[in-house]
Order: C-alpha cells, then structure tokens, then sequence
DNA sequence: ACTCACACCATACGTTTCGGACTATAGTCG
DNA sequence: CGACTATAGTCCGAAACGTATGGTGTGAGT
C-alpha cells in the first residue's frame, strides 16, 4: 500500500472506474475516448499505467484473468470512493491549460504572407465546425446515454465549438479583418 | 550547424524575435506571458532552452554580453525568416489540446455531493470572469499596442471566456442543472 | 557613501509525461 | 483453413515539466 501522489488523471481513472462499477483499461479508453477526453488530453497509454498505480495505493482492485488476452478489470475500492468524493468536494481545481496551434499560427500572422491567415482560418473553420458536429451527435443521444454531469460539459463544449467556428469563418469571409505583413521594426540585421 | 525537429514552442520563439528585432529570454517571457501565452501553456524555462537550441541550428544569432549578468540577445537569421515563413504558409496546424480541471471535475460531480457542483460552479465563474477582465484590459490598449494578428486572437479569447463565464454562472444559479448523486449501477435516471 | 533588502533574471536537474511504434490476440470472411 | 482486419496492450527513448535555487542590479534609508 504505497502513498502516491493524485493527479488528474488518477481521479479520471477513479471516476471513470467507479461509473462503470468495473473497466478495463481498454474500457477506459474507448469512453474517455468521446467524453471527458474532448477536454482532458493525454495519450492512452496513460490508461494502462495508471490503474495499477492506484490499485498498488488501494483505491482500486484488479482482477485478471488468467486466460487469453489476461486482461485486467479494475473495480473501485471504498478508500478510493473516499479519494473521489475529498476530490469532488474540494472547491479548488487547478489552473486551466490551452494549446491551440490554430490560434499560435494566427497570432503570428502579420509576419507571413496575408494569403496564409486566410488559408489558416478556412482550414480551422473546417476543423471547428467538425468538432461542432461531434458534440452535436452526442448531445442527441437520449438523457440517459450519459450522466447528467457529462451533458453540461458537453453543453460548454458546443459553445466553445460554436463560438470557434463563428469567430475563423467570420476571419476567413472578411478580408479587412487581416492587413498586409507589417516588417519587423529592426534595420540592421542577417 | 545541427539538425533540429521544430515544434509549435520553437515558432513561437522564432515569431517573438522576429517581432521584436531582438530578445532575451527573459524579454521573451515577459512578453509571452501576457499575449501567446494564453493559449500555448508551456513553462518558461523553455524560453531559456530554446533559443541556444534554435541558435545552433542557424535559425537564431546570439550574442552575449561579457560582462554582468552575461545576457544572452537573440537575433533572427534568415534561415529562421524562412522556417518561420513556411511555417505560417503551412495549411495545417496540429491537434488542439485542452486541459481545464474545473470541466474535468464536473463531468464527475454525479458522482459526488450536489453541493460540489454549485460551490465548483461558483468557483469557476469567479476565475472565468477574472480571466475576461484581463482579456478586456489588453484588448482596451490603443491599435498600435499590438499587431492585428495578436488582437484577432485576443477577440476569440474573449469570447471563450465569455461564454465560460455564462456558463458557470448559470449552473451555479439554476439548480434544476444538478442533479443528486447517482450510483453507478442505476439504471433509472432523470 | 554604504549596505541591506528586494525585485529582476537565469539555469540546473530529478521526475514525469509524451506519443508513436510495435506486438499480440480475437474475430471475420472467402 | 488461411488471410485479413479490428481489438487490445506494451515499451521506451526523447522531451517537457516545473520548481528550487542562486546569482545580479538598484535604490531607499541612514
């Protein structure tokens, strides 16, 4: 029973465990995969690592069988449940992260040809709208497909999708929203 | 003169030299941490890393002071006006990636006490709305303060938080939102 | 003029994560 | 039955993480 430090993805894995009542990494990986994936990245080998890890601190249980594939089931322990709810209960939660690189090439857009933003945006508005459309096949699904917690994140997602696609059409459709490359303010250089 | 593979952290530095004429790695996470920071989370250290990197691979001059604090300034080369260049002209842009613990948490909150999620909700308009209060004050700087590109970004920024803002707010005030803790095995649900 | 405190600036370094390549097992179809 | 495809799981070197920590300039107070 080792103490471990409890990071996001741990109580991912406790929260996804303790939904289900039992899940195999692989499990975990196809529905992370289309819920709380869309806002928590990280690669899937992630979702092998970490329940052993927890199972070793005694918040969760593994069985495995002992045939085939050997696969492991993982089920939640009644100090892992307590681990969830302090989590849950806490008020805090960390600073919120963001990469966009969309968003990384546009800021530098002034410095390239004004043909690149236009191209860039057409190809994010594509992306977005993408997106959008994933959201809106899972906010069709009937109420009880998910929890209600899942829905109202699904809710904020559709809205940052539909705001995103607004904001790189409304780019891509008007060309006084981008000027010509401005030179850098430097004379003497390589 | 080595070969180096170039990610999103090495276009960003490229691009804040190139903009400013010259910088030092500190002059870089000033300005960072206040405009493309936003939304390409990384640790400054980096901005220490790379330029010495970018340096060797001919994208980057540097020059150091002999004396005192031995400040490192870089320069663009034309090598990197080119990789910049390409960069930008490039379709493409990468995976998005999002990291926000607060949507993380209630995608669980069914599995908590309806409490958490209101005091959660509130948490999370208080932060959101401060976050748009900073985003208002850069986007009130005279035209000249930033180049057009940075100020599209900064308009999509606002939006995001906008609509984060609304959405946490009205979770927090409207109950009818949350609903009471569900154990997983329950079929039967609202 | 001195010095002390604090803000500014820079880097080192042990640990964790990344992410993709790779392997193995099961199911399917001709 | 054999070949192909989808499913399931693992590995590992490279890169990023993020904080601890230690210099350096500066100016306020005496």
């Amino acid at each position: 029973m080792e103490e471990i430090a409890l990071t996001p993805v741990s109580y991912l894995v406790l929260g996804e465990v303790a939904r289900h009542g039992s899940a195999t990494p692989y499990d975990l990986k196809v529905s992370v995969a289309q819920s709380v994936g869309n806002f928590w990245s990280f690669p899937h080998a992630q979702l092998y690592k970490e329940p052993p890890r927890l199972a070793a601190a005694g918040l969760l249980r593994e069985e495995r069988e002992e045939t085939g594939r050997r696969r492991r089931t993982f089920r939640i322990t009644d100090d892992g449940r307590r681990a969830l709810a302090a989590w849950l209960a806490a008020g805090d939660s960390g600073r919120t992260e963001l990469r966009d690189p969309g968003l990384l090439k546009l800021a530098f857009s002034d410095l390239g040809q004004p043909g690149d933003a236009v191209r860039l945006a057409r190809g994010q508005a594509v992306a977005h709208r993408a997106q959008l459309e994933v959201y809106r096949q899972l906010a069709a699904l009937p109420a009880d497909a998910m929890p209600w917690s899942l829905r109202r994140t699904l809710e904020l997602g559709l809205g940052y999708e539909r705001i995103a696609a607004e904001f790189w059409e409304r780019l891509a459709a008007d060309p006084g929203l981008i000027r010509a490359a401005a030179p850098p303010p430097d004379p003497a250089d390589a």
